[in-house]
DNA sequence: TTGTTTTTTGCAAAGGTTTGCGGTAATGTT
DNA sequence: AACATTACCGCAAACCTTTGCAAAAAACAA
């Protein structure tokens, strides 16, 4: 394991000071036209690749972004890391992945190992557990800008980057009304999430402002088991023209119950989800849904932490907008 | 930003040299136990946190193992980058995640990437257009160890890890076989990649060898909706009694036609897969599917890429094994 | 007491790069 | 010819940690 590509390598080679090597390659002014030539082209031929430890070491800074979600796969956030990595690689940086697994000290742990690496900044989905911001801070005010997305905290003391649940909800009751549906049964997750308080309050505020004489049956899921289950009491029970459901999960538990009865989409019963995309597209028809796509917030995500790193600090919450896609599901 | 939390500061603090410091740190047994007590103390006090570029520096290796993906998102990877995350963080590395979009000069320069950052070990799902592999081999003679996972080149050079796909073409045929299954539509992905001639191999072997009068309709199909296509064209001219999936791009166009055709799993039509999980579990009834893993792949890699790391260059391919898991569609 | 061994600590170099500042040589100005 | 600029280049420190080896201190033996 010959380390012989080294700036000091390349000086004594050509007889010249490490400095200005170093110069030569980031194309100071300070050196001569042909000394970078001649840099140049000897650094190519020994294929020079810069020792990342070092320069981190004398610039405390490197070109790595720890990303803290709860899992990487599911229904979600290997989206958001896809978008983010396209972009942040466009930008020069590199993605150290981490895992909490919805528990607070493995988050804390993570966070800690990014503070050891002096990420040059750190994105994170909270875990539902997470209730002290205290490491947060520190690794705040120790200079690595903190951002959370999609799963943030209550605390305004942080940028944060979510998708638009109050859009979502409306554009959903929006479409809903237009398409001229009466009777609708409308699953949302965990009311105890902040998302599906978000997204319940602009759907139904929607249909009382826009539609009052629309029947709302409104059911809450914790799980793709008991979606399918309540949707397929619900279908069992009365003839509903239309199928709401807020998020992925909840629309493969619905489609379970509505396959099971062998309904016709979109005549029996129209769908409509929020969704990312991958799962509407399973089906046949296809569904329409609005989508909150993760690639994108992925990519805003990156935007506004990237803003931090440089020096304003936005605060505040930033939100990616949703948008319908209609595949005649309803 | 104030870096006061070096070994150089406890030291001051303490009126003791660094290395004393160091060593106490590091429990190394020629430090006196009193000293010791006195340093950890302080060194919790202030939370002190080693610096790792300069770890890094001086041992010029680092924690962070490179993993080169032709995509994160879609159907595959990120459940291979979960499993393999949760195994390599209990070792104490943490991930550095490159796309690669299937180009090999993004490939080549996330390879380059790692090597400027002394990655541990690189684990690389080589993108399509792949040929040159000279890189790898650099990368690989330079120190760093490269280990191939999923879509792994001819090359006897590295070390490989894939899926068990003989045994999972093996499985697929033995269980249609069993369920008495005569007249089957078999849908195989691109019939030049390696994978598919693996599986389709095995597939028609078994047929062959335990059930020649079957009749096997092998189609080949490049995206869900040639599948699709594929699949619904077949379906209007003869009544196959079993469709068979060999991925779960294959499967969802595969189902959308079915749906479409309004038939009845498993009475009117058989259906298997192979598959990760996900996709299988969404429709009604849920489909069987011989799973391959993504999550005991990213296991198994790391496994590998570890042996690769400390001593043993284990040579050769490792396959993880598949498993039938039954739904009762077929 | 002197010498020997053991225990405990410190010195200094190394790892590769960046960068402020000082130095030399070449060119330009009076 | 003397001086002021400009264009190039090198010295050396700094970033923080690890580690071989030497040194000092303590304990022990004779």
């Amino acid at each position: 394991m010959k380390s012989r590509s080294t700036l000091k390598h390349i000086a004594e080679h050509l007889h010249l000071s490490i400095s200005t090597v170093s110069r030569a390659l980031k194309n100071h002014p300070d050196i001569a036209a042909h000394t970078k030539q001649k840099v140049r082209e000897l650094a190519d031929l020994i294929e020079y690749e810069p020792n990342a430890f070092a320069i981190q070491l004398r610039t405390n800074a490197s070109k790595v972004i720890g990303v803290i979600v709860p899992e990487i796969s599911g229904y979600f956030y290997h989206a958001f890391i896809a978008g983010l990595e396209d972009e942040a690689r466009s930008w020069g940086y590199s993605l150290m992945i981490l895992q909490s697994g919805n528990d607070p000290e493995t988050e804390a742990a993570n966070l800690r190992l990014c503070r050891m690496n002096r990420a040059a900044g750190i994105l994170v989905a909270a875990s539902s557990g997470t209730v002290d911001l205290g490491p947060f801070e520190r690794t705040d005010t120790a200079g690595i800008p903190v951002v959370f997305f999609d799963k943030v905290p209550e605390s305004r003391q942080f940028p944060k980057v979510s998708m638009a649940d109050a859009e979502a909800g409306f554009l959903s009751a929006d479409t809903l009304i237009r398409k001229g549906r009466k009777n609708i049964l409308a699953l949302f997750g965990d009311h105890a999430l902040s998302i599906t308080r978000k997204r319940l309050k602009a759907f139904q505020g929607t249909f009382q402002r826009h539609a009052p004489e629309t029947t709302l049956t409104i059911r809450h899921a914790r799980s793709q088991q008991e979606s399918r289950q309540i949707t397929f009491d619900a279908l069992c029970l009365e003839a509903y023209d239309a199928v709401f459901a807020m998020s992925d999960e909840i629309l493969a538990g619905a489609m379970k119950a509505i396959l099971q009865r062998r309904l016709r989409i979109p005549d029996d019963i129209g769908v409509l989800a929020i969704s990312t995309g991958l799962i509407p597209s399973l089906y046949e028809p296809e569904i329409s849904y609005i989508e909150t796509s993760g690639e994108q917030l992925g990519k805003r995500s990156f935007e506004i932490l990237h803003k931090c790193m440089s020096k304003a600090a936005p605060r505040g919450e930033f939100l990616v907008p949703a948008t319908l896609i209609e595949k005649g599901s309803v």
